[in-house]
DNA sequence: TTGAAAGCGCTAACAT
DNA sequence: ATGTTAGCGCTTTCAA
């Protein structure tokens, strides 16, 4: 019985215990050049019964190849965000590539700080939420050299490829669908955050769209922390009890919506025909309410897909492909809460 | 104006733009070692000015030394992870360690894989969601020489150190507190997944308790996939239809617990005379709900918390510290839905 | 307080 | 098909 040695494996030892030279030892375990099928097995074996796990670290230093790609999004307190890194994963899965998230809370100090961080790692490629960053952060990522997708918004300059949807667009979208359906006394509940730049679009595409025939909010209420669900009761309580006379409530986002929904149907409203509602982002969680609430698919899956395809691609062949404007299109699902007519 | 390199930058570049030696420009860039203000100030502005990043690749080689903590879970999907992840992050901020997720989809071949990938960057600790891995998954973690914990799960025998809840425990106390309140037809609602062993395990304290006391489930409906809430709604319908006379349903997880208690509300059952319900995590969405469904807290972001520290701890001491073993006391909250007497 | 030399564990490029 | 040599960019160690 031989005694474990106290240090980390390296290539010498599996080397020595094969017969065999460090550098055709190499190639096996890459799979890399010419090695007769005799070696290959005598090495195999040797790395397995040792237990060696190659030392990438070295590896990726040597080769100046490292198959990483920087995630890095604002939470993954919501459930936005998760089935985003789904979509990565699924993608990078075959490719050899690896994801690694860095999460920033929507702080743009922060996002500096993970971005620097995980640069120093020299990721093959950046996958980033939003179009919003530091002077700082904009300028590592175009020294970087690598691919950078900024993902989930497509309303505003990329710095280099960019797969998203219009936010303004989704408000703007979602402003005709109410107002077409007849509702005109709306009241709009979102979060209290300015760095959340995409809701603040969708915002200014709703308001735009309403103010250009000539509706005006008629009251609006924002919250912050806690759990969204009860948010969007209290919220929709307060604003109810506030202007009673409100004909539509839009939330910027599902979960707030599903609070709000349950509320309005303990209180006895009809739904959609005294009140009407919307949400964002097409959540799964809809489908289990007692009623479906409408809102508009932010095509979060998708995005994840296109986004890790496009590194994927510039990774295997960095000469072609330029930046790709990938512009999604997030439909409105109508749901039971949207349709007076 | 000078033009920008084709190639990232390097301590060399640094080193030639501020007229220091490479060695004097790595400590200052570390905080290592005494370095006049004079120069550190020279050096700090040539790398700034220059958009010098790191390498640290090369500088964890040459220090081996590495930052990262490989953190191991099995899903994103629902929203039990994320909350580990953000104690994780939030003990990790301030130790320079950098934690990097890997997702298992619940396969141990996935894992093994997961865990090869992860440990190939030699990081200074891993967290691990289980007592459960292949053998060799646990070889790899005992050969690594690194401070591995396992969270979530105190049901068995660690490698190394462990912080979790007992799940058997948990489901015998629940079934202590179904049977106390005069409830004697329980249905039990779960997931189809061999490879959950917290909620198999939760499963079989419940069952084990149950039977000590002469009651036996009374029928049962397992599901995979698809939007937890409304898989909850589905299966209590199901399974009242099948066996009418339930008077408790123990749901495996909060999310199928809240669809089955839309579901029956809307139903019109008495709530908790008629029947009573219970589900598991202590999620924060429950707090939005119609009425507050009882549930046990799995200490999630403690957990997370723990694991962090314990790893911080170990990898600023690596001489002291044994294996701890943690195991947090998940309190059942009774809600509204399991208060029959 | 600063610098020079050696080498971390691997792989590219060139032999053989 | 296999081996040899020379680094990758940094930090450690030792010297000045």
């Amino acid at each position: 019985m031989t005694i474990p040695p106290r240090r980390p494996l390296t290539l010498r030892d599996v080397s020595e215990a094969s017969g065999v030279s460090e550098m055709t030892v190499s190639r096996v375990l890459r799979n890399k050049g010419d090695v007769s099928e005799a070696t290959r097995a005598k090495v195999r074996a040797a790395a397995k019964k040792l237990g060696y796990v190659p030392n990438r670290i070295a590896g990726s230093l040597a080769s100046s190849r490292v198959n990483l790609v920087a995630v890095i999004i604002p939470s993954l307190g919501n459930m936005v965000f998760p089935e985003v890194l789904s979509g990565i994963s699924e993608t990078l899965a075959g490719t050899g590539l690896q994801p690694v998230f860095g999460v920033t809370d929507y702080l743009p100090e922060t996002e500096e700080r993970v971005l620097f961080e995980m640069l120093s790692w020299r990721p093959s490629g950046v996958i980033i939420a939003g179009l919003e960053h530091t002077e700082a952060s904009r300028a590592m990522l175009m020294r970087a050299e690598i691919p950078v997708v900024e993902i989930m918004d497509s309303d505003g300059a990329p710095i280099d490829a960019c797969v998203g949807i219009s936010h303004r667009r989704a408000g703007r979208e979602m402003a005709e669908a109410i107002l077409r359906e007849g509702y005109r006394r709306i009241g709009f509940l979102g979060t209290k955050m300015p760095a959340d730049h995409r809701a603040r679009k969708r915002f200014e595409g709703f308001t735009r769209h309403l103010a250009r025939a000539g509706v005006e909010i008629a009251d609006q209420e924002f919250y912050s922390g806690g759990s969204a669900l009860k948010k969007g009761r209290e919220m929709t309580e307060a604003l109810l009890s506030r202007t009673p006379d409100l004909d539509f409530l839009y939330f910027s986002n599902d979960m707030i919506g599903a609070g709000g929904l349950l509320w309005l149907l303990e209180q006895g409203f009809d739904i959609p025909g005294q009140i009407g509602l919307a949400g964002f982002n097409g959540v799964e969680l809809l489908d289990g309410l007692p009623r479906q609430l409408a809102t508009m698919d932010a095509c979060r899956r998708e995005i994840g897909r296109e986004a890790a395809r496009i590194i994927a691609a510039r990774c295997a062949n960095p000469a072609e492909g330029g930046a790709e404007r990938v512009e999604l299109t997030p439909l409105i699902a109508r749901g039971d809460t949207l349709r007076r007519r």
